[in-house]
RNA sequence: GCGUCGAUGGUAGAGUGGUCAAAUACGACACGCUGUAAACGUGUUGCCUUCGGGCUUCGGGGGUUCGAAUCCCUCUCGACGCA
């Protein structure tokens, strides 16, 4: 028997990936599950470039603005999620259509990574916190060989982290990663850089044209505080054309490092109508 | 016109005789990622190199000194003050 299908969407900020998904959902019959990690929170909306109503065109979409602001969402939590919709969908005998640009939410489930089953202890962060990342990662040694040969030494988060979960478990779980259940269909968007720059320099002035103060101040308003606001991204944090612009450019760079490892995505221009064309064509089979 | 202060690598900005190819930050480039991922971290960033080093740099020119980004003279430019 067949593995069910899911479509991924997935690719550098502003190169149309919500348009390309409903495009996609209206032709084949099927429903979004969003994986982006910012588009998760409710209100934020502009400066996350979610999508409205109208955009939508009467497509479901899926895990937007399921998590509260004050909250920490993570990845496990995500992944979590993001199955449970995606069996629902098939269940309705629809086809899942992932699209995002976050890359860790992506892999945590396409690429069946099983997450240690240790949720944040934020009061043994704290304490952690407070030491060096030298003293931590002898720490980690002491507590876990093996997994404190693979770390980053340097990383404070991971090392914090990786000690939570020995705390927990005794020791870090190797990776394991299960066969997925699904057949993905990895789909990447593009843009080649002259073209990315046009194309976020006109998504930023819209973003202000918009209202981003104001919604910056909405949040504020309802008790996010400036810290929490800084980590919603360069957006919600230094809100100025030119930072945002310059800002979302290197972020797209980085979005392509972490994406270009996944050799099962197959990639195209946005900026070629004929390549979208001919993924048309294909998904029909 | 006189006087004072300043001119440093892609930018900002330390350094005031040797330990300086020059702190730091930002930018740029390359990269990593096991529950914060637009987060977090790492490396390179004058030129050449057989990776031991070698060579040319701190506005221009000249000087002092064993030795100058650092001291002196002079020129150019800039800021301020007096005329």
């Amino acid at each position: 028997m067949q593995k069910p299908k899911v479509i991924v969407v997935l690719g550098q900020t502003a190169t149309g990936k919500s348009a390309l998904a409903v495009k996609i959902a209206k032709k084949i019959n099927g429903e979004i599950v969003s994986a982006d990690s910012r588009q998760i929170y409710k209100g934020l909306n502009i400066g996350t470039g979610k999508i409205n109503k109208k955009e939508m065109r009467g497509i479901p979409h899926h895990l937007l603005d399921v998590a509260t602001p004050e909250k920490y969402f993570t990845a496990a939590q995500y992944k979590e999620l993001a199955e449970k919709k995606i069996e629902e969908v098939l269940a309705r005998g629809r086809t899942p259509i992932i699209c995002g640009g976050t890359g860790f939410y992506i892999d945590a489930v396409t690429k069946g990574v099983v997450f240690p089953d240790v949720p944040p202890n934020f009061k043994l962060r704290k304490t952690l916190s407070k030491k060096s990342e030298l003293e931590l990662f002898s720490m980690l040694k002491k507590l876990d060989k093996r997994r404190a040969q693979n770390i980053d030494a340097k990383n404070k988060i991971r090392l914090i982290r990786a000690i939570e979960i020995v705390k927990a478990l005794g020791r870090v779980p190797e990776i394991k990663e299960k066969a997925p259940v699904y057949r993905f269909i990895k789909i990447g968007l593009y843009l080649p850089p002259d073209k990315l720059k046009t194309k976020i320099e006109k998504r930023v002035k819209k973003m202000f044209k918009d209202g981003l103060l104001n919604e910056i101040k909405k949040l504020k308003k309802a008790g996010v505080s400036n810290k929490r606001l800084a980590e919603f991204g360069f957006e919600y944090r230094d809100p100025t054309y030119e930072r945002v612009v310059s800002e979302t450019l290197k972020y797209a760079k980085r979005q392509m490092l972490w994406f270009r490892r996944d050799k099962q995505i197959r990639w195209l221009d946005a900026s070629k109508k004929l390549e979208l064309a001919r993924l048309f064509k294909g998904l029909t089979l």
